[in-house]
DNA sequence: CTGAAAGCGCTTACAG
DNA sequence: CTGAAAGCGCTTACAG
């Protein structure tokens, strides 16, 4: 029986390799590959044999394979970004302008960048561990929240930084801003303005981020001789849910007292939710009550009021995590002396808008 | 002269490959390969040798290498979203939906995601082409504006598909949703509430989605008996400075006019800059005018009233996405026969928030 | 049930 | 100035 013939199945259309453009050139793969891909070695190329190497890779419309590159150079050319995201999206406003920042330090570097999502980060912390398998040359974490427990158990063979970590991670450096000073200025303006009774939003205590803040608050506080009241520090988190609850509770709570006047937020997210919760009771900002928030996001600039904040420079921290990200990886690839980074820290702004009342005109 | 040692120079620690493993086991690198990433073969391997093997990767913490992998397999297993990012972030609300779904599902059938970022659609379309260079398997397009002419040159040999496009891409698929009845609910319930005066902050037109909101918003008034005028047509974009610029101007100019008893914005953040003009000109929301968003973002929940608005299911059609991407590049790897694919439209949701003033009562 | 071989498309020494 | 060879770490036929 006659060998049927094999049905043209994956009929693929095959891309043009590196072989190909020498052949229509009359060169070798390796002259292709001098001219087209590597920099350092083409100058060895004569002009003419250039030329037309160039127009054969054009006539083929020639692109370099990606991962036969990544093999031979055992470089990804691809940077991981880790970050929670949550069901309701809260915490992506955030996440959105450091990665702003990330894409765009990443694209100038000719680095791709892929995602991971975690949804809990001491629980998804193992699976980083898969991420770390050659397909990133390193791995940036955006605001991790984890124990120095499982700290100690990063993947190696991957550089890591982090960015608003919460607690230092031995051997990892750590791109923070000056928030205890953003703490500081923020209430110091509210006291300016006539405020007293400033009750605080906390985050979590534990969290570097939330430390921060409160003890900026406190500063504050003391400088101008007020003293400071535990019953005034609401500790919610950095979402708007958790927040606009813990407002609504304190607000029926301690119903007899006389009302703050301002809340000083530990988030823009945090004053959205406080906003919410404030216009539920009748209440209305800043005329009763003020608010601030603290990031200077998207969010606080599409609430009514705006949000009178403190930025900190999200994009530009995002970009400074991928240099030294970048940086990491090639004293990995190289030379091994790799010593303890000092955190690096961002400073921040006070930015007035209109939700802050002064009580001075009152 | 004796040969000098090498200094050991690139001291990088590697990683252990499959014939590490195979080594450490005492079977070859392919039967490793066999139990430890090839579902298919797997089942040839005696369970006794499968045990040895994955003790010995476990012992090397192997991890296969994802460069190599990829080069073998002709396949990249990561998905590439492209999309618009600018500098105020902006349009970046309605991208994290749509992105939140597309990185869950791409988890999900384990698949990586990259991100490119365009400043203008018609003019960093030329770097898509770069991007089609194998490091991805496909490419998904996230609300592409782009003309016929260009939407001509789409990159060869990679699978594309496509969401909220503002014009049928030829062969590309387009997922979408259905504005024109989200507009008309909207608009419909707004003339149940008592409304006639209806502005509608537009989108710009010759676009798909502003097209579909107008021609709701027109069936709604046409049902109602309510006469069209175009002077109650604003077109101003989906982006919320625009939409401000654009409602303080129309303010202006129409003084003496009655004022419109509500504005259908065409995006949340289009009615985010609506309720900030309207703030600014010293109108109350909703007890002087009322206002309603499009999209159901964060940004819907985080005004003040909350807005009502369309609900968009971006978070489905990101998945959707994916799993049509997919489905593409198996199609484009196997046999070649392409169907031209009818475009896949979401239904929308009426969502009633405390934007739009009960007319009847009044 | 298991192994030796070839190949994916590139780069990097090493020769000429 | 240019080319032949080896190798990156994996998978996929093909033998046994």
């Amino acid at each position: 029986m006659p060998k049927m013939p094999r049905p043209a199945k994956r009929r693929v259309i095959r891309a043009a390799t590196l072989a190909d453009v020498g052949r229509e050139a009359g060169v070798s793969a390796m002259a292709a590959s001098a001219v087209l891909n590597g920099a350092r070695t083409s100058s060895r190329i004569s002009t003419e044999t250039r030329e037309r190497i160039l127009a054969a890779a054009k006539k083929l419309r020639y692109r370099p394979n990606a991962a036969a590159r990544a093999l031979a150079e055992r470089k990804m050319n691809t940077l991981g970004v880790a970050a929670l995201f949550d069901e309701s999206g809260e915490l992506n406003h955030y996440f959105l302008e450091v990665f702003n920042g990330v894409i765009e330090a990443a694209a100038h570097h000719n680095q791709n960048t892929t995602v991971f999502t975690l949804h809990d980060w001491e629980q998804d912390f193992g699976r980083l561990n898969g991420f770390c398998d050659g397909r990133i040359d390193g791995l940036i974490l955006i605001g991790p929240i984890i124990s120095r427990e499982t700290a100690k158990h990063l993947p190696e063979h991957t550089p890591f930084v982090a960015l608003h970590a919460n607690v230092p991670i031995p051997g990892v450096l750590n791109i923070e801003s000056d928030e205890e000073a953003g703490a500081y200025q923020i209430v110091r303006h509210m006291i300016e303005l006539g405020h007293r009774r400033i009750l605080h939003l906390a985050g979590l205590s534990g969290l570097l981020g939330a430390e921060r803040r409160l003890n900026g608050y406190r500063r504050a506080l003391a400088e101008a001789g007020i003293p400071f009241s535990s019953s005034l520090v609401v500790e919610a988190g950095f979402g708007s849910a958790v927040a606009k609850r813990a407002i609504a509770t304190w607000l029926k709570k301690n119903r007899k007292e006389p009302l703050p006047d301002a809340v000083f937020c530990a988030t823009d997210l945090a004053a959205v939710g406080c906003l919410e919760a404030l216009a539920e009771a009748g209440l209305r900002v800043p005329d009763d009550i003020s608010v601030t928030g603290f990031d200077d996001t998207l969010a606080a600039r599409t609430t009514v009021p705006q949000l009178t904040t403190v930025r900190q420079p999200l994009r530009a921290m995002g970009i400074k995590a991928v240099e030294c990200l970048l940086a990491r990886i090639q004293q990995h690839q190289g030379k091994a002396d790799h010593t303890e980074p000092k955190p690096l820290v961002f400073p921040v702004e006070l930015v007035v808008r209109g939700s802050v009342c002064d009580l001075r005109k009152k």
